[in-house]
DNA sequence: CTTGGACTTTGTGCAGCCGCAAACTTCACG
DNA sequence: CGTGAAGTTTGCGGCTGCACAAAGTCCAAG
């Protein structure tokens, strides 16, 4: 059994903020926590979607697999988020993948508790909506640039989402803060760890970015704003 | 105003089909009925969400606009379906375009009906987010296929999905019932009509397809779909 | 310190797809 | 029946991004 925790890891967070403290005493009390080292799978495409979950810290990688195996990346989820609400969108199973990109600390509750959340809690159904709303809108957004933008905007713009997302500013720049490789940004981008690698020491030449293993920072956004969308 | 409408149109269609006739009935007098011509815009993203619609006959076609101007089809939507719900997934605007891809029957209700509709009627909300559910799948599905496939795969992907969706039996194969040009497929697939209008006649030498100006049929569906999966 | 595995970099050649451009066909409308 | 607009076909050249391959670098574990 884990420790008792704070109400006020909660009270700040979009779904749970309009509720009182005993509310959210009681949600807590429900609360199963879990700590999990990164690249571990929370729940699984195709699994039985028994519980849904609430990221306290870490950063989430949702990921879908082709038939022939190969991976796609189709959202990260920065802590402060609910994720793995299949029920929200009417479904028994998990629609994709969800792995730890960094250490992560993760609520869950079971699924049978969902509909009871959404009825008895003020503005947890809407906040939730908006959260699908939010997610729907960045995988049309997604589908945009991938369908109109070269290779290399695509990879600008993933830089740029990442920084915006999870940005951490360091000395001369903004530091992605989890570990993220080159393939890692090949399967958000589509196209090959290859072509990211030379994109990236491109760049690097350039004084746009700087990257080590599994590390990448951001010294010119800007520039980077200006590849992204320059005309083909 | 409009003739009454028959409660039959509804009854069969999920998100109704749970309720009884008289309350179908109040629903039925609530919603204005309108016709559209094809290529006609039902909504366009950006402009505050205060309608909601059901198709009753014909096609939509969901369509977003880059920077550049740009369209890029993010879904087709049959009819027996509703379309525009922003409330669904907590939006105050339309995230994108509705236009009919043929002649087309609507009905709609004000925004202001939707919770109404929620908590009134049986099975509604239940149904409502399977809808989105579906839709966010579908959406998924776009993003995986842009990422791994090949334009070829990706063209033979969408004549595929418009055929089970939406295809006709005819004669010697099964046809897309609405007008789709060689653009509105490019526009589906990321790519351009140059290179649809060649894939098509390539295939239509073959045997596989046979297209004329706004129409497309296809002969073989078995050899469409191994051009699908077909391993680069 | 050594070793192996994971990650990254770099090079080379090829082809798939796009850009551009021009001609052709079909259809609607007067 | 003529005219124009919309949609389609086709050719050609070029470049981007992929496949394949090999070597280099970093890191953890023994």
């Amino acid at each position: 059994m884990p420790h008792k925790l704070d109400e006020s890891l909660l009270i700040s967070l979009p779904p749970f903020s309009k509720l009182e403290r005993a509310q959210i005493r009681e949600i807590l009390d429900l609360a199963a926590v879990r700590r999990f080292d990164a690249d571990q799978s929370v729940f699984t495409e195709g699994d039985k979607a028994d519980r849904f979950f609430m990221l306290l810290d870490g950063y989430i990688r949702v990921v879908r697999l082709t038939p022939e195996g190969e991976q796609v990346i189709s959202l990260h989820i920065p802590a402060g988020q609910l994720f793995g609400i299949a029920k929200a969108i009417g479904r028994e199973d998990y629609p994709a993948t969800a792995m730890t990109a960094a250490e992560s600390i993760v609520l869950s509750w079971p699924t049978r508790l969902w509909e009871e959340f959404l009825g008895k809690y003020d503005g947890f159904a809407t906040e939730t909506y908006k959260t699908v709303g939010a997610r729907v809108g960045e995988m049309n957004n997604r589908i945009m640039e991938m369908a109109t933008l070269h290779v290399e905007q695509r990879v600008a713009n993933a830089l740029l989402r990442l920084i915006n997302q999870t940005g951490k500013r360091i000395d001369g720049g903004i530091e992605i803060d989890f570990p993220i490789t080159r393939q890692n940004i090949s399967e958000m981008t589509g196209t090959t760890l290859h072509t990211v690698s030379r994109l990236l020491s491109a760049w690097q030449k350039q004084g746009i970015v700087e990257s080590q293993r599994k590390r990448v920072m951001v010294r010119d956004a800007h520039r980077l704003v200006e590849l992204s969308q320059a005309g083909h």
